[in-house]
DNA sequence: GCAATACTTAGTAATATGACTAACAATCAG
DNA sequence: CTGATTGTTAGTCATATTACTAAGTATTGC
């Protein structure tokens, strides 16, 4: 379906670039919160935010042990958006209205222009 | 680069579920203000900020006629959104670190010493 | 011309977002 | 134990978002 309600939270998860970027790192594999804050020039509590944001939204898990939290990507996260995002290229490509191809259609009235 | 700037608007503007309706509308062809407005049960001045939105992102096209204003989609303009999230999906795929696998290699060192 | 239609602008309000600092809590190293 | 490290909580603040109403402008049809 189209109504989703998942889509909206992993679009704005995926909307911050700070948030990205973490997505990004953790790309390359799992990561502390410390590791992930560095690079950002964020504080720590607003790295955090943007942790939980991610785990919200089930793009990340994390698990404490000891007094380090590890980060780590969640595969097949993001196959709703993408989902959403393929569906979405195959109808708009399906049909090539081009605005101006539209208006075009609407005056394309048969009769030989009078006047 | 994962520094796209763009992305941020265009996964902002998809994170609205008005706006998303209101794409998948457009992708059954062209309408008018009124015509995305109706389904929606909102107000037309907000239907017209979410189009402002829509267009900004670059997402739809828009031009007035007369009275009224034909809105249609912009085909390709989720491309760099849809690209992003590719090469995520291969980055995560390629590894497929799982936390617990991760943490277990880091306690590799054979604990024997419980209890 | 006049009224209905279709959109626009302006102003308002509730809520969400993303950043910070300060202070607290819980480990680990020595 | 003590202190440094790592994370967490709480509270604040500026700005952005999304909705609304009310009042305007521009076209079209009679």
């Amino acid at each position: 379906m189209t109504n989703n309600q998942g889509l909206d939270v992993v679009f704005q998860t995926l909307a911050d670039p700070t948030r990205r970027a973490i997505l990004a790192r953790l790309a390359r594999g799992p990561a502390t919160v410390t590791d992930l804050a560095a690079p950002s020039g964020l504080a720590l509590p607003t790295v955090l935010q943007h942790l939980r944001k991610l785990e919200e939204a089930g793009l990340i898990e994390t698990t404490k042990q000891g007094r380090t939290r590890t980060c780590a990507l969640r595969a097949g996260a993001l196959a709703p958006a993408r989902s959403w995002m393929e569906e979405q290229r195959l109808l708009w490509e399906g049909r090539h209205d081009r605005l101006d191809d539209y208006l075009a259609s609407l005056t394309d009235t048969p009769k030989e222009s009078p006047s």
